[in-house]
DNA sequence: TCGATAGTTCAATAAACATTGAACATAGGA
DNA sequence: TCCTATGTTCAATGTTTATTGAACTATCGA
């Protein structure tokens, strides 16, 4: 297990792996999910979407988020703390993540996005 | 050959299709020359794109195009005019559009989207 | 040090995908 | 009516993809 998974730097960051990577209905509530918790903490452990799928499937997805450019992960003890890399992704493609989590929040009732309620605060 | 091709209703455009098939850099190139055309004449033939790649793989990527509701496909004499279908997208999805073309526009050079003249209008 | 917790990696499987060439369908012009 | 131009459909191929469970690694707390 690396240390510190890999990122792509921002200039790395590719219009048809981002487009590809939010296409996955698991991975646009993911996504999703993250920026929904922007207000709040801007971070999320990978548990916190466990109602999504099982663990290794999870792990798959996160990978592909990464590799992407689309999240950042951080290792803190057992946990991996994610967040969305919106700074980056605003300035290589402006206004896509806005546009496509807005799309997203208008279709919730399709894509099966978790509910808020699904995402437990730990205290 | 049906008499018509079918596409989707506006309704039934779908958030995850629509990215999957701008994910491909092939389709992204076909959207993003229509969107260049569109200040024009708003509508091109399947031939127009033959620099992209061979006819029957085009052929592929335009029912791709046509089932996720991208663009709209019209039969005249033996040719097909297609155009994007951007009221349907821009009222499913406010803003998408246009940031990936803006997005694919910003990455022309790492895109093999055709040069302008690789388009020859017909007079 | 032992056990529990949090995630990743690996191998296997089935499904979906992009690409190719050949055959086909349709319409227009000589 | 025949030939050509324009595209589509079909079958075959190899690649990528998502999903699953089992094995593994690493960290924390008792």
């Amino acid at each position: 297990m690396s240390r510190t998974p890999h990122h792509p730097t921002r200039e790395q960051i590719e219009l048809p792996m981002v487009l590809d990577c939010l296409s996955d209905p698991t991975r646009l509530a993911i996504v999703y999910q993250l920026a929904q918790q922007e207000r709040v903490s801007s971070e999320l452990r990978c548990g916190d979407f466990n109602a999504l799928s099982g663990k290794s499937n999870l792990a798959y997805h996160f990978a592909k988020l990464r590799e992407c450019g689309l999240m950042q992960t951080r290792i803190v003890g057992t946990s991996r703390l994610m967040r969305l890399r919106r700074e980056d992704l605003e300035a290589r493609f402006p206004g896509l993540l806005d546009a496509v989590i807005k799309s997203a929040a208008k279709d919730a009732d399709r894509l099966q996005l978790m509910s808020e309620c699904d995402v437990v605060e730990v205290d």
